[in-house]
DNA sequence: CTGTAATTTCAGTAATTACTGAAATACAAG
DNA sequence: CTTGTATTTCAGTAATTACTGAAATTACAG
């Protein structure tokens, strides 16, 4: 298995990308790597193209795995694993997004609940809970509805973004539609 | 500079959190720290606190200064330099996206269409081309429309966030509206 | 079962990244 | 200019994280 220069840059250039992320320079060239390929790899395969040991291989699928973000699969009559990414590069998105979220996201909700919970009388920690609320408050706004966002099928999620800066106008419209007919306003 | 054991844990928790992003556990406790900060705080203030060296505050300074992210002042008659986090806790938000979208994204997003104006023969990197316009197309929507969004004020930002899985219903109604009449269909 | 191929684990080592203290620089005030 | 205080830089070191090869474990065909 040789790489083609515009796959190796590919490859390179999400082995660089990995370290800005917490992810690590093995894992993102592995992904890229499975992401690019036209079949299934298994785990020698992917070690010989990217020259990293075999071992190293392992925990980087293993890592992959943990992420949701490859598949695994059998070829008939050979005992290995093959492994490659979703087709489909939505799914590859709302994956990592979820998992993201979990890891990234939910600890500090909880952490902000907890302190907001605890009861003081000094005015420094009233301040703190004060600017902790106002963190809270936008995380739990904006991961609620990026989520919400998330759920639309992906036809629907096309259209909406392709709408992108006209969602104001369509806000300024809000009134015209079913929401103020009756029911009690926003914020 | 003492900091009370409800500060305590949220420096703690970012310096934390800060490790699974690319930012380093110093800086987080650092931003955490002028976060819930009553006042401007100085370098030493800063590194009692957090028992860090004189010098590691600095380049945790400087590295929020290169991220936009803090505020510089100085006090009369005091030569030295206090530090804040922006009162608006959404400005930092954006803050935060745009500059990891032009550190995380716009590279990649560089890197694709370099891949993708290579004209070849070969059928494997024709595949490998399928497949990075598909993720190009994919971020390059997710990021125009986040950006587009992130233009809004905040006020309409909320509401929009706020209605959330509403937007749905937005969308079967959008025939409804302006966009179809006599103006050509999106997608 | 047994034998073999595939995979994982893990202790040791390499590589990278974070941190410190000392020295250099900056610059306001006399 | 000189002095004193604030800040930054940087070389050396500490701490962390990544990677490897060997050994252990698992998977499974015969």
């Amino acid at each position: 298995m040789k790489l083609t220069p515009l796959a190796q840059s590919f490859v390179l250039h999400f082995g660089e990308m990995g370290s800005r992320w917490g992810i690590n320079r093995t894992v993102g060239q592995i992904y890229a790597l499975l992401f690019v390929s036209e079949r299934p790899l298994n785990a020698d395969e992917i070690a010989v193209a990217l020259d990293f040991s075999r071992s190293n291989v392992s925990m980087g699928l293993k890592e992959l795995d943990s992420w949701k973000l490859v598949k695994l699969q059998h070829l008939p009559s050979d005992r290995r694993e093959y492994f490659s990414a979703p087709e489909d590069v939505w799914l590859i998105f709302r994956t990592l997004a979820d998992e993201r979220r979990k890891r990234e996201i939910d600890p500090t909700l909880t952490m902000l609940r907890d302190a907001l919970l605890v009861t003081t009388t000094n005015p420094e920690d009233a301040h703190a809970q004060q600017r902790m609320a106002q963190m809270h408050e936008l995380i739990e706004l904006v991961t609620t509805w990026f989520n919400d966002i998330q759920r639309l099928d992906e036809q629907t999620l096309r259209q909406l973004m392709k709408m992108g800066a006209a969602a104001q106008k369509m806000l300024e419209f809000k009134d015209l539609m079913l929401f103020k007919k009756g029911k009690k306003t926003e914020q």
